[in-house]
DNA sequence: AGATCTATATTGTCTATACAATAAATGATA
DNA sequence: TATCATTTATTGTATAGACAATATAGATCT
């Protein structure tokens, strides 16, 4: 039932995976492979060109087409919406807001690199009542003035913002950090906790929309990026 | 210069990124698409086709597409190759070996998660002199005998396995910890500072070839990832 | 109203062919 | 030998047409 493009596609894929073909390694031309699977060029070069933009081979005009170096550690990371990732888990999702302010950037947390009018919001991440994760946020007033009247009670900033504002760029950095003693106070643990600190800003089209500093426990939260079959 | 298929992608993409068009909205049929650009009907599909490999919309037949709820938070994250990262920045690097032993598995660090016979591994990457990454790394040898006899002295462990060994599956679980005392003696830092953990297990076809736990100084060090037109 | 069949719109795949673009290989020239 | 022009292999893009698969919408029958 599947396609023969598809076919074909998982064909050299797996014997690039499976080290049969190594980095260098030439592909047969496309006229050999229409031979080989009995079909058209156009259907060896839907298989290939699918290859070539998994980032798997390099094509080259007269050259042919080369197995690629291994992309080294380029990976689909999945930064979880966390109000969704808890309520999947079975437990019981709140957000409390601790402050809320409509002031200029330069007030807020200065790792957040934002400008201009915003709204700054404080809070914190519950899970089945416990605190899990500290939320700083900044979000740019010129670029989303509506946010102004939203309420945050069923939804987070975050999610307010997802359901509301598409954006077109991000930038995610992690990091670790001992927490201050009012971040230790709102998520209850003791001072100078280990923490995972990240930053996150998104763009629409350039314009920024809104940056974010999350704190997780450090032992209550990991972050889990996988790639290749065994997801 | 640029192919009409490529143009229509980017056109229709820049129309979805921009907002004009939201999640849930239909797009023109492929007939009306043909017309609009003057093209074939192949020529739409390659296009409407991309954008739905990389998840921008939806397709269903008889039913026509659909632009695709945003993708939450879907993005790459270049995991870099540390002594790459380092030289790059213009800095000395250096691999520092501090045990090597040929044990099973169940002596190392159970965060690793292997079994079988390895190569534990336990050194500290060391840029301009300072150290700044600890890392403790179990090799299958039955998935990789020849390790036995590689010597890490230009190479760190994880340099010699990118360059000899393809993997097909990996997994990145990164985290916050305080450093043990042995660990902050090796860095050279006090006790109990906070950490980056990042935690890397790879498998080719399902066999599980390494895993190795590296802690990076919280402020030392910063994981980054870019999704869209800002990189 | 509800279930079942039928028609139809839309995407999915494939073919055979054509010409364009590119870079390597080759040959000609200085 | 070095440089430049020419050929040639390979991928890139596009076309028109055909038939397949499938989900919706409409029609028919309980």
């Amino acid at each position: 039932m599947t396609a023969l493009h598809e076919r074909i596609r998982r064909d050299i894929e797996s014997r690039i995976l499976s080290g049969e073909m190594m980095p260098g390694d030439r592909l047969p031309i496309e006229h050999d492979l229409m031979a080989e699977y009995g079909c058209s060029r156009m259907t060896v070069n839907k298989a290939i060109s699918a290859l070539a933009a998994a980032g798997l081979v390099n094509r080259k005009r007269k050259a042919g087409t080369f197995v690629a170096a291994p992309k080294a550690h380029a990976m689909v990371l999945d930064i979880p919406d966390l109000a969704h990732e808890i309520q999947e888990s079975g437990q019981k999702y709140r957000y409390r807001l601790l402050h809320r302010e409509i002031c200029n950037a330069g007030k807020v947390d200065s790792s957040l690199e934002i400008e201009g009018d915003v709204l700054w919001t404080v809070g914190v991440h519950i899970a089945d009542g416990k605190p899990f994760a500290h939320e700083s946020r900044a979000v740019s007033l010129t670029a989303v003035p509506e946010i102004d009247d939203a309420v945050f009670d069923p939804d987070s900033p975050g999610t307010w913002l997802l359901k509301h504002v598409p954006w077109t760029e991000a930038e995610t950095a992690i990091s670790a950090t001992a927490v201050s003693d009012r971040e230790a106070r709102a998520l209850g643990v003791a001072d100078n906790t280990a923490c995972l600190s990240l930053i996150r800003r998104t763009w629409r089209s350039g314009e920024h929309i809104t940056a974010v500093r999350q704190l997780f426990l450090g032992d209550s939260y990991t972050l889990v990026a996988r790639f290749g079959a065994s997801a």
